[in-house]
RNA sequence: GCCCUCGUGGUGAAAUUGGUAGACACAAAGGACUUAAAAUCCUUGCCCUUUUGGGAGUGCCAGUUCGAGUCUGGCCGAGGGCACCA
């Protein structure tokens, strides 16, 4: 038999693919297929072929249905890692990342995916970033962009900004001096304005999943609760709180407020707060170190009245568990009621006051150490004792407006978007800062803002910031001297545009056209992986908003009217006897079956299949699987298996298995062309066209649903269909007909072979996706379920959509089932068309 | 710590969304073809029973239902995100 000469087949068909704009269709209909691009960090991995060929079905699939498909591809090309190959090699990072962008797209080139390169387009080129620095003034002049303070990871050696990344248990990854938190003052979009406009609009995201709206509503958290003013004793100064436990006010007995809230500044020269505030300091800025460091606080001596019980009052505590960014950087503490009051008072002695109980049951705080938070009924809390926890707040609320202290109050967990980074390899930020204080945007025709090639990367701290000249300006419109802002902007923003940016992607004069964009945009099908969930996903949503602000004939307010969150691509790990990590292609297996190391036939332990990582060295190049079995074997081992929203673990048996099976759809073809005609019956032939035919319609269905590792076994289950069906008395024709529409089923996973195999049958027509027979499928007969007492008992094959009297009566013909109902008597049947019949008995 | 997701054979999984659990594969064992190997093809897969047949069974415990992998409550375990990695 033939083999399957697949690296002539795909050489031949990307040529025809490259030299032909396919996937574009003179269709009204629309389709934005995007994938999220990569970063250039020097070869593809596996995670990328996933990633793509997901992406690549969906392209294809929806060309074949008649759509006009973009489908472009980019690179997420600023970024960290060029900065740190630059230190370590002695490279500039923008020829790294060219070199990266070559390597990368040669051997995406390989996979034969539907991507239209002319469209290409990389953040790190002054052709895309000059925009990105108008959108900025553009926002800037809308009052999107303010300045303000913030906390950076600070490297006292290295007199630099640290990533969290950077940061190893609270020291600095290469100085291994311990981190600082500092305070610079930074760049922030002001993505706050838009929390409502995020939050509802999730509302609208159908095609999203539900999981991921679900992290984006918790991560923009909206709580409804109430500011209240307390009075401090001896003091004209009030301090507001933020709560949304007023309902248990009645058992505050301390208030918390920030290291960073006003009423802290008046205890500066005092030595006990500093080397408190020192401590805090020393904490890390991730959400994960503050939650997870030990609450302290530092006992200011001043102390506030209780607003509703008179003469009643309660201690005032600087506390590091209180952050100046969310609320009013003031909180009071119910011990009884929230777990870290509780921590906190148990620390400090103070009291406790139980608030609310479940069943007047009474909780003994010496004993546990466990807060009550769940509903419950108010106690000890003088007019709202016995109301609901809900109840007990609109009563308190509307007392507290009552007395004018205080007022309802909406609150979001989501904090302003800090854009500055303190880094070369980004997009400049477009700011100029003059002699005078005064700070303002570049003018637009002064765009792009380009970084200097000649940096030096050995000095400490940010390379732009160091550059001999690069930051001596004159602000354009006066000849005043200037300096210019040194920090860049966050690679996020990078990658909050580029979808838009791909409608009309070599546009000198804009951003983008609207016309261009108002056609294209949203981005019907979205796909990339579940880490980005919230981030880049909300950023992109905000800047979507942003600029609609700036230009009101943009429709769309929403990126992304599909999502998909592909899982990971794993491999089992392995280590030798001296805990190394060892790479696949360093082990084998000998004789009796172990796996040993390649040279020195070292045992080798085998551990748990986990993402792959060059830490790990668990991962395996996508290339030279490509050169062993072809592009096509490798896109279906990606596709078949595991769904596509799960992690996958590669294995080479699993990889070898397609290509061994796409060898026999190659033989598949040549048999029925060469196949000799027989006798005919029109009955065998209409019964493979009935099951092929439904098979169709099943597939169709599961491409829409992502289910492409059910498709691959409903593929494998045609092979076998039409394989047997060789056997009996049915016409070429009917063959040929059939094999038709089945490679064009397999060309949005297996392009290369279905065309190759199209095009020896002589189908011209390979631009549409086989059409569902309906009446057909409708003559399939089924299998349904006899049931006794709701035990199968029995399966009988029956037309599609048997009354339910025809089928009791076929039934009870089946030999087993009248058995079991021989003396008993049928108290009731419950039947369910085309499923199960269920016969209940004494 | 907080938020989210997922637990089905030796393995990856499927199950028309409450209706035949294990489709389709991988691995294994046995067999066919072959001088032999490779390739290819076939068979098997929990427990009891010689067979016919019967029973258990979807992380664990309880519940709703004629019927639960699917729904509800509790528990246990694994993974992702946590604002300067992208």
């Amino acid at each position: 038999m033939d083999r399957l000469d697949f690296q002539t087949i795909e050489k031949k068909w990307q040529e025809v693919w490259k030299n032909k704009n396919l996937y574009r269709s003179k269709k009204d209909k629309k389709f934005y297929c995007l994938e999220m691009f990569p970063y250039p960090s020097g070869k593809i991995h596996m995670g990328h072929v996933r990633n793509y060929t997901i992406g690549d079905v969906v392209a294809r699939f929806k060309y074949l249905n008649g759509y006009n498909v973009l489908h472009p591809m980019g690179w997420d090309a600023f970024g960290l890692p060029a900065e740190n190959a630059a230190r370590q090699n002695n490279l500039n990072p923008v020829d790294w990342t060219k070199q990266n962008i070559a390597e990368m797209k040669r051997q995406l080139k390989k996979l034969g995916l539907s991507i239209d390169w002319e469209l290409e387009v990389s953040t790190c080129d002054k052709e895309y970033y000059k925009h990105q620095q108008e959108l900025f003034i553009d926002f800037y002049n809308k009052g999107l962009v303010s300045r303000k303070e913030n906390y950076v990871n600070w490297d006292p050696v290295e007199n630099t900004v640290l990533a969290n990344e950077q940061v190893i248990n609270g020291r600095g990854w290469r100085s291994n001096a311990v981190v600082e938190r500092k305070k610079l003052s930074q760049w922030f979009f002001n993505i706050t304005k838009f929390s409502e406009d995020l939050l509802t609009g999730l509302d609208k995201l159908n095609h999203w999943p539900d999981k991921v709206k679900l992290m984006q509503k918790n991560w923009i958290g909206k709580s409804i609760g109430c500011e209240i003013d307390f009075e401090i004793e001896d003091n004209s100064n009030k301090i507001k709180i933020f709560t949304t436990r007023p309902d248990t006010i009645f058992g505050a007995t301390f208030i918390a407020i920030s290291v960073d809230h006003p009423l802290a500044l008046e205890f500066q020269d005092n030595k006990e707060f500093n080397k408190f505030k020192n401590s805090c300091l020393k904490m890390g800025t991730t959400e994960e170190a503050l939650a997870n460091a030990e609450k302290i606080g530092f006992k200011t001596g001043l102390n506030v009245f209780h607003p509703f019980v008179s003469k009643k009052k309660i201690p005032i505590y600087i506390a590091n568990f209180v952050l100046m960014d969310y609320g009013t950087g003031a909180i009071f503490g119910c011990p009884a009621h929230d777990q870290r009051d509780l921590d906190f008072a148990k620390k400090y002695n103070l009291n406790i006051i139980q608030v609310v109980s479940e069943n007047q049951k009474k909780i003994d705080y010496k004993k546990t150490n466990e807060a009550f938070i769940d509903d419950g009924v108010l106690i000890n809390s003088d007019f709202l004792d016995g109301l609901s926890v809900s109840d007990a707040k609109n009563k308190i609320i509307k007392e507290i407006e009552k007395k004018k202290i205080g007022q309802k109050k909406i609150s979001y967990r989501l904090k302003d978007w800090g854009i500055s980074r303190q880094r070369y390899w980004g997009c400049p930020i477009p700011m100029i800062y003059l002699e005078d204080g005064t700070i303002k945007p570049v003018e637009k025709s002064e765009l792009p803002i380009e970084l200097p090639k000649d940096v030096d990367f050995n000095s400490s701290g940010n390379p732009l910031a160091s550059h001999p000249t690069w930051k001596k300006t004159t602000q354009k419109k006066t000849g005043k001297p200037a300096i210019r802002e040194t920090d860049t902007l966050d690679t996020f923003v990078d990658s909050s545009w580029y979808f838009m940016r791909f409608c009309s992607p070599r546009l000198k004069e804009e951003p983008f056209n609207i016309e261009k964009l108002n056609y294209w945009m949203p981005v019907d099908q979205y796909i990339g992986g579940i880490e980005h969930a919230i981030l880049h996903l909300l950023y992109s949503r905000f800047f979507m908003k942003a600029v609609k602000v700036n230009n009101t004939k943009i429709n769309d307010d929403e990126p992304f009217k599909g999502l998909f969150t592909q899982g990971m691509v794993c491999h089992e790990t392995y280590k030798n006897t001296k805990g190394d990590w060892l790479s696949p292609d360093q082990i084998e297996k000998n004789s009796k079956g172990e796996i040993v190391t390649k040279n020195s036939s070292e045992k080798v332990r085998v551990g748990p299949s986990e993402a792959m990582s060059k830490s790990k060295k668990n991962t395996v190049d996508p290339e030279s699987m490509i050169k062993i079995y072809g592009a096509d074997a490798v896109r279906w081992f990606m596709l078949s298996d595991s769904p596509p929203e799960k992690d996958i673990q590669w294995s080479n048996q699993g990889v070898s298995a397609s290509h061994k099976f796409l060898q026999k759809i190659w033989n598949l073809n040549i048999e029925i062309i060469n196949r000799k005609e027989g006798k005919l019956s029109t009955k065998a032939e209409k019964e493979l066209v009935d099951n092929f035919n439904l098979y169709v319609m099943k597939i169709t269905n599961l491409i829409n649903d992502f289910h492409f590792n059910v498709v691959v076994a409903q593929v494998y289950e045609i092979h076998r269909l039409i394989n047997e069906a060789l056997k009996k008395p049915i016409s070429n024709e009917c063959f040929k007909n059939i094999l038709i529409k089945f490679m064009k089923i397999l060309i949005p996973f297996t392009p290369h072979l279905a065309s190759e195999c199209l095009q020896k049958i002589g189908e011209r027509k390979i631009d549409e996706w086989p059409v569902v027979d309906k009446k057909s499928i409708q003559e399939v007969k089924i299998k349904v379920a006899i049931q006794i007492n709701g035990k199968t008992k029995g399966v009988i094959e029956v037309k599609k959509d048997l009354p339910e009297k025809d089928l009791i009566k076929e039934s009870q013909h089946d030999k087993k089932i009248s058995k079991n109902l021989l003396n008993k008597e049928i108290i009731r049947i419950i039947y369910v068309k085309n499923r199960i019949i269920n016969y209940l008995v004494k």
